[in-house]
DNA sequence: CTTGCCACTTACTTACTAGTAAGTACTATA
DNA sequence: TATAGTACTTACTAGTAAGTAAGTGGCAAG
């Protein structure tokens, strides 16, 4: 399964982390992949609908991971969840939440709802992890667990924009001292 | 002194940290100010030379900033410096880091270099208040104090973000779990 | 009183944006 | 073999972006 539809949001998703919602244009896709930019307009009419489709592709993705980390120990998928991260880090781009949160007055209701769901989607889960590790005794950490959740996801979120400025490094060390954290004796 | 140079200046900031800087204009800072596009292009050749100028405008307020709370200890210096940052999130935008992180890889050359000299101002004084402390005894908190700085900076700069998409709940969890962190017994 | 500079305006260009209307090649089904 | 739908292309529009060249009004120094 390799559509043009679907590697047109692969794209999109690309070039928003890459570059902003704003600094993207169906001529950049279309330039890419080897169709015009009407065919982009056929599949998604608005840019709104192309951002609305990126979202549920991240959804798809975190369920994906959610399912799959669940065997896993609570400090194995805080780790499996960093891991996330080191990766867009590596691959020089910024989490989808950070780079829409920036550009939130500019873009549609539409897709400032779907965004809602996706960082709901995660929260809950990391939100889950932390107490179940709090309940068993992997985890030990300072305050109660949805707030420890969000400690995480906005450091980790913003160490991979950091990375943009300051360097691979400056995202090491944070990712560092979040499972530090979690470890505390 | 409220010249038209300081007052482009000023509303580009705004719109930068409140739309992103490729969502904002020339003609969006002519329609608030009331002079032509062609009067801003004579005071800021290109939009990189705004931009740059926006920067400045933030080292000279973070100098400042430094300055004033020099006096203070160093656990009011971590409040009076996240207080910054509420007062962001209060008027609905984002820091300035933030925003261009999302946007680096479209922002000119001098913009990078001009924001990675921002960075480090507010890294190195904020580093030097958690050694200070550690020092002192008035805070106490895990990990070396450059990287509980840039944990610092890097929670609270995406919480302003976050806030954007979950309301100000969210900014407020995240700020009170910050203090806490540096105030461990 | 005129020369020259500052802070603009007027009027424009080139390039690109999202979006659309109409047409076409291909494929599957009745 | 006709019909209809899918997945496009061609060719376009209206709007906006950054940027510029040339002109203007006011003011200050010589």
């Amino acid at each position: 399964m390799n559509s043009t539809k679907e590697s047109i949001v692969n794209i999109a998703d690309d070039l928003i982390r890459r570059r902003g919602y704003n600094a993207f244009s169906y001529n950049d896709i279309s330039k890419v992949l080897a169709v015009k930019n009407a065919a982009i307009h056929y599949h998604f009419p608005t840019k709104s609908d192309l951002g609305v489709a990126v979202i549920d592709l991240h959804i798809q993705k975190i369920d994906h991971f959610i399912k799959g980390v669940a065997p896993l120990s609570e400090p194995e998928k805080v780790e499996a969840f960093l891991n996330i991260y080191e990766q867009i880090q590596i691959n020089k781009k910024v989490c989808l939440v950070g780079t829409l949160a920036t550009d939130w007055d500019t873009i549609d209701d539409k897709i400032q709802q779907k965004l809602i769901v996706f960082v709901n989607i995660v929260g809950d889960w990391l939100t889950g992890v932390m107490e179940e590790g709090l309940k068993k005794g992997s985890l030990t950490f300072n305050g109660d667990p949805q707030t420890r959740a969000m400690l995480i996801i906005t450091s980790i979120m913003a160490a991979a924009q950091m990375a943009k400025i300051m360097g691979p490094a400056s995202f090491q060390s944070v990712k560092n001292a979040i499972i530090n954290e979690v470890n505390r004796q």
